[in-house]
Parts: structure tokens; C-alpha cells; sequence
DNA sequence: TGATTTTTAGGACATTTGTCCCAACCGGCA
DNA sequence: TGCCGGTTGGGACAAATGTCCTAAAAATCA
């Protein structure tokens, strides 16, 4: 990605797989809408962990917040596959934000649905079995028909590698009250 | 709080402690905008747990996701200490969203902020040990100076109250990588 | 005040999860 | 082909957490 003051202020761009469209605690340039493709949403803390805030896919959108808050970007956002986005340049998203009022409109939504999406997920993380969140998870790949490593699984439910695998063999989930 | 027809478009309301403002999965009626007090803001899932969302205090406003998203409340809000609020009927808010570009963007940037919060709660409650998080609310919740149970430490931490007694204890916290 | 309910504390034991470690498998690549 | 680095699978043991249960302390109420 160039520093290329001749960017569009909003064009089409097409990523390979593995390619950070955000980078945590960065500047951010852009707004992105993704058209087609799976990205995945990450923080790192200082301990060197990192945990998953979620996949977006289709239709979803990266880098509002940042642009809303004017802030460093507050997660890594890696493309899983490759990914078609549209670009949108931050000024020019607030721009819109504020004229159209539909845009307005439809990104308040988003973020409505992705703040629900977030603390029912905190919430479903604390209080399930894991096995709950992992089958959840295992269909919604699994419509998705895209592979994740056991690696990025794990890591987006919070466990270790070696507890995720405890889960797939199933051996004695159905011990809690549920 | 009553049905009554003749409730203004938008007041100020006074309430006790352990007030419900929102009722899960009930419709609301209702955004409220906190003037004073705190409220705890929590998920009950059908196994009965309780998940703390959060502590929501002065500026802070409730009901928005519902009204924008036209759903139910996502989650019950109970008044810990005695409250005042600005009540504003649902539809009256959702017309000032559009007509009011101010009153637009602090919204916007109300729920960018919660956003960014949710996702790093959720992400520090799986990377850190629990002593970590729970140093940190201890320190929030004394600069307030209010008062919460161990259930509602516990519930918004995640964990069983036989737990938090055990990390209060502190004896052996240590262990971790950190 | 006395009774009742809520909150706090913590023992004991069962589960779960993490950490460490090793072996098998797989896909580049010299 | 043979040598990696990365992923996968799982054993073993330690640490963390949950559940169940009992008691005392505190708050609430008649």
C-alpha cells in the first residue's frame, strides 16, 4: 500500500490472502467495505496473545471506528482469503457520514448490530460450554465453505489449541448443566 | 413506570436503586440518556447465569441499539444507586438522529466508544489473568466510590463469586506469564 | 428487638483448561 | 530425495475455576 497522495478518495482494490488491511494501534487511511472475501479482526496484547474480535465477511465494514473516534487503529485486520474491498478514503467517509443521510443511516446500523454481536458473544463466552460456541462457530465456517487453522479457531474462542482439540474429539462435553 | 399515553416526548425521570430501565427481550419504549448514578447493564442467558455487560454512569446513554435496530432489549439495565435520567421516547430519538447532525454524530461517536470497549474487555478477559482485570476494576470502582456486590464483580468479570473470593485472597496469583 | 433474607467466606472435591512435550503429517524447497 | 517449518493430535501433570455446601456477618423488615 503506497503513501501515494494520489489515491482515490474511493476505488476498488483487490488483496492476496494474509495481507494487513489495519494495523493495530496505526494510523488508519481508509475506510473499507468488503465485497467479497474473509478477513479477520485481531487484537494483540502486550503478552504477545492474541485474541480474534471476529471475522467479517461480505458487506461488513473496517475502519469506521477508527475514522468515528479518530484513533489508531484499535485491532489488526488480516484478509483470510483474498479479498475484494472498496476503499474509502477517511475523509471523505465522514464526509458522507454527515451528507447522506442514508450512508449515515446504514453505517449506524452496522456498528448498532456489531455492538449487539460483540457483548452477546462476551456474554455467550462466559457463560456456555465452550462446546456451545464451537459448534456455533463450526456451522457458520462451515456455510462459509473457508478453512481456518486450528490455530485462528482457538484463538477466536479463547482457548488454547490443545483445548480446542480436548472439544473436537467431544469425549465428555455434556457434563455441564448446559 | 406506566403505560400512560401522556408521557412527554422527553424527561427527566428520577429512580430508586434496583430500578429495571430496560427488560431483555421486552420491548423498549424508551432511550434514556444517565444525568447522574450508575446502572449495570447484563445479559441473562437461559441457563440462568448473568453476564455484567457493563457499568454504565453519567453521559452514557441506553436504548439507542434497540431503537435503531428495532429490537427487543438486548439486555436488562438495573440502577445500582438511585438515578436521574433523560428520558426520550424511541421514536422522537430516532427522528432527532436523522434531523439533528449533532445529536447524529455523538451518538455515533457514543457507540464507536462502546464498541472499542466491548471488544477490549472481551479481548483482556481472555488474554489476562484475572488478578490483571480485576486490579483494574477494583481501581475504576473506588475512584467512583460506589459500591457493588461481590455477585455483580464477579458477574462482570466472568467468573463465580467462589473465584473472585479466591483472587481477593491473593494468594497464589502470581503463577502466570502474566 | 427478633426473624428473615442477603451477602460474604471459605472447605472439599470434580472439571476444565493450560502448559510442556513429543510424535506424526504435510507442503515447500534445495 | 531428504531436510525443514508449520500444523495437528494427544499424553501427563499442574493450575485455575466451578459446584456444592455450611456458617457467620450484615442488612432488611415486621
Amino acid at each position: 500500500m503506497s503513501d501515494d497522495a494520489s489515491m482515490a478518495a474511493i476505488a476498488i482494490q483487490e488483496l492476496p490472502a494474509r495481507k494487513r488491511l489495519i494495523q493495530q494501534d496505526k494510523n488508519t487511511r481508509s475506510v473499507y467495505i468488503i465485497r467479497k472475501g474473509v478477513v479477520k479482526c485481531f487484537i494483540a496484547e502486550e503478552n504477545g496473545k492474541e485474541y480474534i474480535l471476529e471475522f467479517l465477511g461480505e458487506g461488513e465494514i473496517l475502519g469506521e471506528l477508527e475514522a468515528i473516534r479518530k484513533t489508531t487503529g484499535m485491532a489488526t485486520v488480516e484478509s483470510l482469503t483474498p479479498v475484494s474491498v472498496v476503499r474509502i478514503d477517511k475523509a471523505w467517509f465522514l464526509q458522507l457520514l454527515m451528507e447522506n443521510s442514508a450512508f449515515n443511516r446504514a453505517v449506524l446500523e452496522l456498528m448498532a448490530g456489531r455492538l449487539a454481536n460483540t457483548a452477546i458473544r462476551a456474554s455467550r463466552q462466559q457463560l456456555y460450554t465452550l462446546s456451545y460456541s464451537l459448534a456455533q462457530l463450526l456451522a457458520v465456517l462451515d456455510a462459509g465453505g473457508v478453512i481456518f487453522t486450528k490455530k485462528d479457531l482457538s484463538g477466536y474462542l479463547g482457548i488454547s489449541v490443545r483445548s480446542l482439540n480436548r472439544l473436537l474429539k467431544g469425549s465428555k462435553n455434556a457434563t455441564f448443566t448446559k
